[in-house]
DNA sequence: TAAATTTGACCCTA
DNA sequence: TAGGGTCAAATTTA
């Protein structure tokens, strides 16, 4: 069922603490409606739809209060929100497309993900994030010791897709790369990505598959955007880094991330075992709110685990030389399910 | 030979 | 106007 609203404007609302609070509260009430809707067998499709259209909205709005004070984040015309159907339009119409997303490219969503490598691996495999990409140019950078390759999606002309990516070498550390994305992918994730199982033994086994230390981000095989798509553009939002990964230690201390295992994690697709849960650790404490990007890591003792905030999951695999895996947001602390989140060891990058 | 990459030129933004 | 981003012709690769 396709989408039958979009939104039109970003709100001008102010942008103190109070309003921020007051959207992120309200989206995380959607998202607990959300929640309790899949839970219910006779619950409506056109419900959940609803809630989520709600969810990104909430989100957005803070998201502009947080990042913006120059222009929206994410317009009305992006393709997560776009209203009509991707239509198999002719390459002219992409392409006319493309020059306007050229134009505004400095409005579409962005987000960055920083890779490490490991030199005897090689490159290609880590930033295999699971997309087909096509490069289109590469660029020295004033600064910059290597150059900047720019990717776009392979499906551009055929589907529409305005997904682009940059990966940009560190000059200090050869090993590490920072890939930039840009616009939402509206096409089909490409056929590498790992299957989602609905087993934990499946689960398991599957995640054995990920080639070490690579990020794959699950995403539904669905073409036209469903609630799974919303939410992975959602949560693609997030920043994921992986960072001097090193599985043999089991200091417990890493921890810094809480779920309750008691959540009710489910999704229409797939059950999240709560075993999966127990491998974050549990320091549930409150520190004060800093502006910024925070980071919170999860245990280190796990060298394969998914983890999950409802529909929002991620895949991550460590090699012989993984330690920490960790998602950036801009929040130091939010509320979930009724239990409070703190980040610590803020990051900047 | 088609697909993918490279690279110089052009366009846009700050 | 400089620097970054994109285009598209030329070149390379499978």
């Amino acid at each position: 069922m396709p989408i039958t609203h979009c939104f039109t404007h970003m709100d001008n609302m102010g942008d103190s603490p109070n309003n921020l609070v007051h959207e992120l509260l309200e989206g995380l009430e959607f998202a607990r409606q959300l929640q309790m809707n899949l839970h219910m067998p006779s619950s409506s499709q056109e419900t959940s739809y609803m809630l989520i259209q709600k969810i990104i909205l909430a989100f957005e709005k803070a998201l502009q209060m947080v990042n913006l004070k120059g222009g929206p984040l994410i317009e009305s015309s992006s393709p997560l929100l776009s209203c009509s159907p991707q239509s198999e339009g002719s390459d002219r119409d992409f392409r006319d497309q493309d020059h306007n997303a050229s134009r505004k490219r400095k409005t579409l969503p962005i987000w960055t993900k920083i890779i490490q490598v490991n030199p005897r691996m090689g490159v290609e495999g880590p930033l295999d994030d699971g997309y087909s990409w096509r490069k289109y140019g590469q660029k020295d950078i004033l600064g910059a010791v290597y150059p900047r390759g720019y990717y776009k999606c392979i499906h551009r002309n055929v589907r529409g897709c305005l997904a682009t990516k940059q990966v940009q070498r560190s000059d200090e550390d050869t090993t590490i790369f920072e890939i930039t994305y840009r616009g939402m992918h509206t096409c089909t994730m490409a056929s590498n990505t790992v299957p989602i199982s609905t087993t934990n033994e499946n689960q398991e086994s599957n995640l054995d598959t990920i080639p070490h230390q690579q990020i794959n981000i699950l995403q539904s095989l669905e073409h036209q955007p469903n609630p799974n798509e919303l939410l992975l553009n959602l949560r693609e939002g997030l920043r994921v880094q992986t960072e001097n990964l090193d599985s043999s230690l089991h200091d417990q201390s890493f921890g810094s991330f809480y779920f309750p295992s008691t959540s009710n994690i489910k999704t229409e697709n797939q059950i999240f075992p709560s075993p999966m849960l127990e491998n974050f650790t549990s320091p549930s404490y409150i520190t004060p709110t800093t502006s910024g990007i925070s980071h919170f890591s999860v245990s280190q003792s796990m060298t394969s685990s998914e983890f999950q905030i409802n529909d929002m999951n991620l895949a991550a695999t460590s090699a012989a030389n993984s330690s920490t895996i960790g998602l950036e947001c801009p929040f130091d602390q939010f509320q979930f399910d009724g239990h409070d989140f703190t980040f610590d060891n803020p990051r900047f990058f």
